[in-house]
DNA sequence: GTGAAAGCGCTAACAT
DNA sequence: ATGTTAGCGCTTTCAC
């Protein structure tokens, strides 16, 4: 059985003041290191202060500042490794910065997006870092009306943003595709994510600049799309393999439907790289560790998130200085065991 | 480049006041629904709050009412998938109870989660969830000391808890390896995490009950053990693969280190499961898609974080029906592909 | 049904 | 160097 929890109230600057004999401002004073209090008083209030197990209230503080140095995360599920990692540098930075972080799922719901930003907003959180968001633009205008800055990373949106961190998906795309052209494949496949969103726009716009450079062309029978998991990446690789003739490699929107397709590949008995190569994006922990290792483009997942941190203290701060309202990163090609050239 | 943000004071129970010729108390009461209020004059305020975009300040509603309707959650990191649906888990039921939720990664460093707590102190959270701490005694003190409750999930220490949520290790580990058992195999190793962690040690027992049940010893040979990541997994596995004779089945502390196990195996060109049978536990998401698939015992992460969240709002809300103070969830064998019977 | 006043735990003038 | 006072945006008596 469980025994409900019963609080006492936590000691105050007051009861600090009461002990040490001298006004709670003293008191807030010292505690704040502040000059304007006698070395030894400070020393006795910070002595009682920690024995007393003292802890400075942020709500009441925040108060009166206006600041709370906190700051809302928004992602789609934490679930999501990428979303894992993302936050995971967002959360380091935040704290080296003094930062607390309320991280909430939108799960892609409208509904629950709302009702989340609601509560940042009551919270007075100082910020906002929303990831791979998926919703449209109406939630868009939601977040540009709140008086708060809002850094975007990897928006999935067609809409404009006047700040954020993003992979370069062209770039990233491109490399992979021509990785795969040097490697002698003409037959090449895409598995992307939904259509309509920017990100799967970029990289298939991306695949297909590289293969018409290169005066190869699209391998219709093989263009397929999933929603960026696991299970649509099988799903889509399925129906790929309903169709003839059969591509020799395919280039996926992320890592986690490559591993789909791989998959759904070792399932038929496919071999991987020996008759069909696959490339990912993203560069999950799993993708080094998948059989045989993913070749795939890097995002420095964690490095961003902390970029999009320092961007919004930046932007809380005023302290602007060499920071671009849009910043794209570079992703960068692994080559792994996951593909080689075609069996003639 | 980019410009600093200006931001103007939100809209407070005054301003709508004075706009609605009431008293701020009026208000107040008006928006929290109280039947003290005039209908036609708490329409009209609604009107005023929703039209001039009014959130309530949750900051200095906390002040006076000494609750945030915030917890904290510790993680050793966000990045870990485990962790990742657990954390999910949370935040969906913190969600729907009201409570937003501060994450925090501790990096299992003793001085980041000294800080990380005390923030959380400051913030005045209502309570804490910590998950798999690997941290020791010292913390536990420290939590213990806190005026707050605070609830554990699959914590790794061997100190005692008031109350937590985990799952049956021993169990879990006994029905993997009677798996393994039935299937014939009688040479089995075991990869562990980091000796002396509790859900290790327990694994490790429900292992070694399970083999001495059947008069199987245990092959010394093939014990190994690493720290819960694929990349110790692989190592580890490539330790026992120097030794002879070769196990034919291996039982992973957990799917990380399963999966850098098999990763190892792949390379080496051992088959699975041909050669050598491996089964995991926690069943995440990759499971599935491993190649072969990884039979693995399957932890109700969600839920646990779920079950996790919903013992804490008890606590803080005095109604502790049919909650038990120490909570266990039993694992599921979920038998895939990476398990067959040993070649004779 | 509504307003006035006090107070939550701090910070920040403004005295002294 | 220290104390007094006001106020941050709310909730909650207590009057009326």
């Amino acid at each position: 059985m469980l025994r409900p929890h019963t609080s006492s109230k936590p000691v105050s600057i007051k009861d600090i003041a009461r002990i040490a004999n001298v006004s709670h401002s003293t008191v807030s004073r010292a505690l704040r290191n502040s000059p304007l209090v006698h070395p030894s008083t400070a020393e006795q209030i910070r002595k009682i202060a920690s024995e007393s197990g003292y802890r400075a209230s942020a709500v009441a503080r925040s108060l009166v500042n206006r600041r709370t140095h906190t700051i809302g995360v928004v992602v789609t599920t934490i679930a999501d490794p990428f979303n894992g990692e993302v936050v995971s540098g967002i959360e380091d930075k935040a704290n080296h910065l003094g930062y607390s972080v309320f991280l909430a799922n939108s799960k892609s719901e409208p509904e629950r997006e709302l009702r989340v930003v609601h509560s940042f907003e009551e919270r007075r959180v100082d910020g906002i870092i929303v990831t791979s968001s998926r919703v449209g633009a109406h939630y868009a205008d939601l977040l540009e009306r709140m008086n708060i800055p809002v850094v975007f990373l990897n928006n999935h949106n067609p809409g404009n943003f006047a700040y954020s961190v993003s992979i370069d998906d062209g770039n990233g795309a491109r490399e992979a595709t021509n990785h795969l052209l040097d490697l002698g494949h003409t037959r090449i496949g895409y598995i992307g994510d939904e259509f309509g969103l920017r990100s799967n726009e970029n990289r298939l716009s991306g695949f297909r600049g590289a293969l018409r450079s290169r005066g190869v062309k699209e391998h219709a029978e093989a263009m397929e799309s999933g929603d960026g998991s696991c299970a649509e990446g099988a799903a889509a690789m399925e129906r790929i393999l309903k169709r003839t003739p059969l591509p020799t490699a395919v280039f996926c929107y992320n890592d986690q439907t490559a591993l789909g397709a791989m998959s759904a590949l070792h399932a038929r008995g496919i071999r991987i790289p020996e008759e069909i190569s696959v490339v990912g994006f993203d560069d999950l922990p799993a993708a080094s560790y998948a059989s045989p290792p993913l070749t795939t483009v890097r995002q420095p997942m964690e490095q961003m998130g902390r970029r999009a941190m320092e961007i919004l203290a930046g932007l809380l701060s005023g302290e602007t200085a060499g920071i671009e309202g849009v910043e794209k990163f570079d992703g960068e090609l692994i080559v792994r065991r996951s593909t080689a050239s075609p069996k003639k």
